[in-house]
DNA sequence: AGTGGTGTTATAGTTACATATAACAATAGC
DNA sequence: GCTATTGTTATATGTAACTATAACACCACT
């Protein structure tokens, strides 16, 4: 699967970032039903993290019904029945985007220049 | 002067949203020498939170050399010797921008749709 | 049966963030 | 002098995040 990056000086909590990379792998169809997961102690190893972080975010996606624990085996991702909602896509984009807009407005950019470096950024392929 | 947007949403700290915006201002010279910040309790009333937040990032500004205190007074902008150049502007506002771009290109969004996304937030004014 | 992998749970400690309350110090203005 | 406003400091509470260590339960495999 592919690899789970995480940002240590980012504010978003590491369980965070594994957590919402391996839902929307899951949600796109990139992990496909009965795929397993990289066990907590192996990706927390590989991270350099504590078990219980990985633990963590395995766990809110059992919760969800994302995946199902196989004790002695591993995590492994379940059928799925849903897909993000339009609204979920919605509300953590609008997020994002105010923080971008927020971040463009204190340094004076107006609302065309932000957007403009975003086109940039698109035009310029820097997102592969 | 320009008023100071929080999320309580996000996971950034309340203190660091507010430290930053106003160091910005501060460094393009939206607020100049001399000028006084609202006081610690009057922008934690208007903000709907607690006076110590907001003393938090003023002091970090002040320990940054950017502001001074008057005991009594207020918080004031000292004269300042460096500034943000546009490069660092234009390589905060790209990562920025990248996040949002990635997080909408996971959900499958094509890039005009997210850019729509961001225009609605303008107009809808949900900034202002 | 034994070994090694897995998930699970428990306890404890640290740090960061935000809150609530309160008191103290200094200044401006009346 | 008095009052109001400001910054500053202290104490306490609560929560979230992460770490450290350890033990336990379950399963596959030899």
């Amino acid at each position: 699967m592919k690899p789970i990056q995480i940002l240590t000086n980012s504010d978003v909590p590491i369980y965070k970032q594994i957590r919402e990379q391996v839902r929307t792998a899951i949600l796109k169809g990139q992990l496909q039903t009965g795929e397993q997961l990289p066990s907590a102690r192996q990706l927390a190893t590989n991270l350099g993290i504590n078990m219980l972080t990985v633990h963590k975010a395995w766990n809110e996606l059992r919760q969800e019904g994302l995946i199902e624990s196989r004790r002695g085996e591993g995590m492994f991702v379940l059928p799925q029945t849903r897909e993000f909602s339009e609204e979920q896509k919605l509300q953590s984009l609008k997020t994002k985007g105010q923080e971008f807009l927020v971040l463009a407005n204190s340094y004076g950019l107006s609302s065309s220049e932000a957007l403009d470096i975003l086109r940039e950024l698109l035009d310029s392929g820097e997102l592969s």
